[in-house]
DNA sequence: CTAACTTTGTTAAAAAAATAACAATCTTTA
DNA sequence: TAAAGATTGTTATTTTTTTAACAAAGTTAG
């Protein structure tokens, strides 16, 4: 697949994951004053093979130069495009419990685009409270506030008995994605996306590798 | 593949990544007292083919009964039994910042037999905190403290630019497995499990799939 | 300017994963 | 107890993903 192809042509989900892989090693190159890389060094830094870097990215473009491979500069700036680092969306936060409270508060999201613009919580002590400047309101408000909002993402940071209740709340407001961290698959209507932060999830996959690790017994094939 | 194989047949990671999530509503199902559920019930319900969940099951043996289905205690007990969830699994946290406080305090760890045993940091106001029983320690105390204790698992919430170091302690002082929640790609020697929350990288997936969505063009395919 | 290299983008092949199919066999009902 | 129905575990097929191969095109050095 190019990326001439037709509308309609898909995207693979595993491709759209390690985007955001390439995003950072570019960043570190960048940072690092590299001005060009090839297919093969920058794949055999992220531990994948050139031929699928090369690969996934024909997807998009033709950003490299035969005979020379990439202007990190350039690389860097069409894969932010394409992952929508060229603009800023806006989020609100439900929830400003322990986990809510250290999204909120952690500055390389506002310093890539993404802006929070609120936060609820149902009881008192995170209400009224301030984090990072961004003052915590009753829940009963979040209706309200996205009527008159606009907001692309709304996270949930609640106990999984809640995270539904707030889904629809934000369906119902607007949102057109929901990054959900409580652990429980949530029902949206098709035009409305979900990415669930897998947390515990990935803490039981690696209690699994050492389990059977050593033994010469179920080991792990990636 | 079955699980009578010879030693030395590997299990594909995208089969173990899916057994939390199996976990997961299975726990659900007990909770509920459901007493016995078919393949294709409990596979419609996380929104895959009963002929994945199946196959991915019958790579660790044989829990269901033919014209019944499984019952739900037994299936779930030997997935929490491939799982590690039978034993406990004692772990360190290092960075006891915004996020590793989270991560401390969160109870669903501790009930499912992840015990955390101490907690380190750099800076003087987390060290002398007690988070939820725990006193964070100089981390400059860790080496020894790991000479000491039989830790499984390190849990890394430093900033990035420390994870590696801390690493590198962690691997000499002993632990099998790591659980990386900095944005880093660590270094560690192949005995030595490297698990990565991809918090960030999920919401660049999250951004992507909202920038191209509703156009006709480049949509995502699951 | 030319020739020897290098590296891309794309097509082809191989490997892995998901799905379908179905015989075997257990459950349920009568 | 027997026959009908249900559901598994496993093998076969299809689809997806990864890897390899290579022509085309640009770079670099002399
Ligand atoms: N902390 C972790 O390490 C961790 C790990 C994995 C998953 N999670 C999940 O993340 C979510 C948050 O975890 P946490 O540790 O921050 O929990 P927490 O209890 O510290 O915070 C939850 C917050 O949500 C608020 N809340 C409850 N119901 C609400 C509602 N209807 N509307 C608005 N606010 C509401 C609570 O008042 C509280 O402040 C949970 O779903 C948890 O399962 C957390
Ligand atoms: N908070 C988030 O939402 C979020 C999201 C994605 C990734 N992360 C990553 O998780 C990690 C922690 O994030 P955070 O928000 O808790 O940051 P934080 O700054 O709140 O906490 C980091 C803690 O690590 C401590 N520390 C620094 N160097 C140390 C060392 N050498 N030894 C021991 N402790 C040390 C600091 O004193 C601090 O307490 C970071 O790598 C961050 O990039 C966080």
């Amino acid at each position: 697949m190019t990326h001439n192809d037709a509308p309609g042509s898909k995207i693979p989900m595993v491709v759209i994951k390690r985007l955001p892989v390439y995003q950072r090693y570019l960043s570190e190159l960048q940072k690092k004053e590299v001005e060009r890389i090839s297919s093969g060094e920058l794949a055999a830094k992220i531990g994948i093979t050139a031929s699928q870097l090369r690969h996934d990215l024909s997807c998009f473009g033709n950003f490299g130069q035969q005979g020379y491979g990439y202007k990190v500069d350039d690389l860097l700036f069409e894969v932010n495009k394409i992952l929508g680092l060229d603009h800023n969306i806006y989020m609100v936060l439900i929830g400003a419990g322990n986990l809510g409270r250290a999204v909120l508060s952690y500055p390389n999201f506002l310093s890539r685009g993404f802006i929070f613009k609120a936060a609820f919580d149902q009881k008192q002590p995170p209400v009224n409270l301030n984090i990072e400047g961004i003052l915590v309101q009753p829940v009963r408000e979040l209706e309200s506030y996205l009527k008159e909002q606009l907001i692309d993402i709304g996270v949930i940071t609640t106990p999984a008995a809640n995270a539904q209740e707030i889904a629809d709340i934000l369906v119902a407001g607007g949102v057109r994605g929901i990054w959900n961290f409580a652990p429980i698959s949530l029902k949206t209507p098709e035009n409305v996306v979900v990415e669930h932060v897998h947390i515990s999830e990935s803490l039981l996959v690696l209690s699994y590798q050492l389990c059977h690790k050593g033994f010469g017994r179920l080991p792990v094939s990636y």
